[in-house]
DNA sequence: GTGAAAGCGCTAACAT
DNA sequence: ATGTTAGCGCTTTCAC
């Protein structure tokens, strides 16, 4: 370590830019921080010996007594194509008010992504963002009690210590299927994944219960109640619980399927064009989140749009609240929009 | 101290666990770091404690005299789908070492970049691996000289104080290129991205760059230099540059085109299809980096595999390694693999 | 084998 | 407006 040092001299420290500014190093901390009552004069003075000495603040350091300036952004997995939009708008924001955005890849797993909370909160980081934690709400009560905490993509609107930011997953789901029966298609499925917790309050829960209220809503108001069926399957291949090939081996095969995510949809649509099944003559197909792929044209996959951006921007600026002092909890509900192309026919 | 009631909330230090097993506190920093000179006892007894009072060391405080058990992982962007496969390959060895990943995502631009690295070297990060940055060797050099250093995706074997993880992006480019000649084509042009250095020895330079050699080096090897045609194009829509869309206007089209990623080979044979070119009749493509969506059966493109949890796996131990103090470069070449799929013809 | 004590580079009272 | 100073929670000699 004392070799490093060597390579450039000594370490520049907050002591080192205050004597070459001739000033203490309670005015240097002053200056770092914005801080009031600092000269003009005083100031530039330090200013300037911080830029001709390339001096950089510690974080570390500062981590010991005040902020770092920097917030922990955890993603549940890296693979959801849905995410970058969400931590480029978190970042746009972040970045806008100085902080850093470090992330954790929490490998689909609750005790890596605790692993990695704990790690955030060793590292003093400012907050906390959660994107679609695996967490259950006491879990993170638990958190929220030591840290400012900001989570997206979790339903809990009675949370009293931490902020929920989403999407209207409810809504996104309701307009998805009514597309669907608009475009005359009656015999509706859907797949979701198995459900993990049973005893939610209404209104709370995972994305994909909601989407489940949402489907079952569209259903029962069209009143197509006695054809709606879920289909609980695994995530993707690799994961837990039946293959989504058992909803194409079906007979009668549904008219049509509005599946949970994209992740589904994807494989259906390729599942349907393997074995010859048109899409959407045959099979009409409705995903959600609108990622990338979706989006080719040679894909045309009719996709639930959750605004990503909108979501990330939102939950960064509850963060940048809460880290300024607001306790009163913030539930955002951001309204989905339906991006409907060809596989969901007309 | 003395009658202050220990709530919750209360912070649990090193001191506190020295208290309450009733040792110093040096003999709790031994036991965590698992230094010389601890007895069993006096081990057993400090770990009780921990345990018994959920102790956390201070990734903060640590970080101003020893090692914080962390590395930074700077991605480029978060979009390239190829990226999730090497960072998981990078975690399973760094997880299985007890050291913590941050990610910093450099949104394509070498200032946010620097800007992350920099961050990273505040925190104290123990080392920093760089996957694809779009900086310049003497830009990594100066890092390199602050903290260990590990660069995938930029080819600098002469480089001297970091060290570099690629894959044979020349013998790539030519496999590929080989396989299209070998199907029968001949007018077979590569899409690359503009130029930014033009000064590298041979051997070295960004990516695309190694692959335009291999591409150049196939076409050579088969006499046909003189239908080689490199198109510098941008590298997405938003990007600077000339669009894709160039190239399918030339009359008379090429045969095949070699893409020096499946950004643009996803991008083409979307552009195709919505065109009426028929792939590969019409025209044929092969991508690289064979990112989830080149494997959809819908979209059958073929690209060329490198191994990206490899990629990481070796830039990850060669990390550690260089941790515990290795000074030689270490310039590690992987061999990628061509994935044929219905792209590229027969 | 174990502990006392000196910092690491900052921030935030509290003086001046 | 500026300076003095006491820590923050660790690691690390250096005594014992």
């Amino acid at each position: 370590m004392t070799e490093k040092i060597r390579e450039t001299g000594e370490r520049v420290t907050i002591r080192t830019v205050a004597e070459d500014a001739g000033v203490s190093t309670a005015a240097v901390s002053k200056v770092l921080r914005n801080a009031y009552g600092v000269s003009d004069t005083l100031r530039s003075k330090v200013l300037t010996s911080i830029e001709k000495l390339g001096y950089r603040p510690s974080t570390a350091a500062r981590g010991m007594r005040g902020k770092t300036y920097s917030i922990g952004l955890l993603l549940t997995e890296m693979e959801n194509a849905f995410l970058p939009k969400v931590v480029r708008g978190a970042k746009e924001v972040f970045g806008a008010a100085n902080y850093q955005v470090m992330i954790g890849v929490g490998e689909a797993q609750a005790s890596i992504e605790q692993s990695l909370i704990d790690s955030m909160m060793d590292m003093r980081m400012d907050g906390v963002l959660l994107v679609a934690p695996r967490l259950t709400g006491t879990v993170l009560a638990g958190y929220a009690a030591k840290t400012p905490l900001v989570v997206i993509g979790h339903h809990e609107p009675s949370a009293e210590t931490f902020d929920t930011v989403n999407s209207d997953d409810v809504a996104g789901a309701r307009e998805a299927v009514c597309a669907l029966i608009a475009s005359g298609y009656r015999d509706i499925h859907m797949t979701s994944l198995s459900q993990r917790r049973f005893d939610m309050p209404a209104g709370e829960g995972e994305v994909f219960t909601m989407r489940e209220t949402g489907y079952l809503a569209a259903m029962q108001e069209a009143g197509l109640s006695d054809r709606a069926r879920i289909w609980r399957l695994r995530e993707r291949e690799g994961c837990e619980g039946p293959p989504l090939t058992d909803l194409l081996k079906v007979g009668p095969r549904p008219e049509a399927v509005f599946c949970w995510s994209d992740i589904h949809a994807l494989e259906l649509i390729n599942l349907a064009w393997s074995r010859g099944v048109r899409v959407p003559e045959d099979l009409a197909i409705v995903g959600y989140d609108d990622t990338p792929a979706a989006g080719m044209p040679i894909v045309g996959l009719s996709s639930v749009n959750q605004q990503g951006a909108d979501l990330g921007r939102q939950a960064a600026r509850a963060m940048l609240s809460r880290i300024e002092g607001r306790t009163t909890p913030e539930h955002i509900l951001l309204e989905p929009a339906l991006k409907t192309r060809r596989s969901s026919g007309s």
